[in-house]
DNA sequence: CTGTGTGCAAAGCATTTGCACTATG
DNA sequence: CATAGTGCAAATGCTTTGCACACAG
């Protein structure tokens, strides 16, 4: 809760406004432990303020992940999915992807030798291509517990 | 070469019918040290054969990505990006992704030390979460060495 | 008050689908 | 020849844009 404060706190200071759908939906990614798609947080939203359109939802994000507060993860289903970034949830993490329904796990067994092995590789791909790396990513792909089942006959 | 047409004598055994476009896409796609969009594929086809559709490119990746041996990578300009898949190209490899032009460049430095991890995580996380994991990708992003130099302005 | 942010409707893209036609096996 | 595969046009679904209005600073 008080990490949420200070974010919004910071944000006003970063940003022009501070509105009403700004503040709603930061706290829809920061309430939710699931990675959001546009559409979902717009239904959310919708239950409560009925007023606030998908647009603003989308210009929002845009505006967050500009911001570098929120991470953008395209899931397999074609949506992009978004959550609060590592930096503002104080926990490095990364993705188990569902190819059955998109549903996106968090998990962050290994954080610790993952870092060595990250740090390594974008040192040495950085010098050799030429690149500016901001952001690593890595993602396991399968079938969740119930795409198992429903899709068992296949 | 060789490869090349062992791969077609499996495929032509797999699929029911070995028509004219799967042939020429998967020459292109085999040619190609790139990852090419649906629309790429089509436009080096356009211009040695202009009757074959976009729609047979998206329909013969589908079948390619459904018979395993295409991958399926999704760039952040929100097109899906297309290449052999490692088995068929003999080397396992990841993807470096530039954020302006969705240019994705491959590495497999590392390969051996990114494996031992890979297996114990892969073990952790099926058994916790009760996944069936297929595959995982690891993706680092940032700027390529053209869009460094023209978004330096910013 | 004065723009910045918003909602709505329409436009833009990548991808998929329906259907009549073609060409593989 | 029978039917799997194709091309075209239209449909779909996510995301973006244009424009008049609304409200935060």
């Amino acid at each position: 809760m008080r990490g949420r404060h200070r974010l919004k706190h910071t944000l006003r200071e970063k940003v022009g406004r501070w509105t009403q759908p700004r503040d709603f939906i930061l706290d829809i990614l920061d309430r939710s432990r699931e990675h959001l798609s546009a559409k979902d947080i717009y239904d959310i939203l919708y239950s409560t303020h009925p007023g606030i359109g998908l647009t603003t939802v989308y210009r929002t994000l845009e505006l967050f992940h500009r911001l570098g507060i929120v991470k953008k993860v395209s899931s397999p289903d074609g949506q992009s999915r978004y959550e609060l970034s590592s930096e503002e949830k104080k926990a490095h993490h990364h993705h188990l992807i569902c190819l059955g329904c998109g549903k996106i796990i968090d998990y962050q067994d290994f954080a610790k030798e993952e870092l060595e092995l990250v740090k390594k590789t974008e040192k040495v791909l950085s010098q050799k291509h030429n690149f500016l790396i901001f952001d690593h990513n890595i993602e396991f792909r399968g079938l969740c517990e119930k795409c198992r089942k429903t899709l068992a006959v296949e």
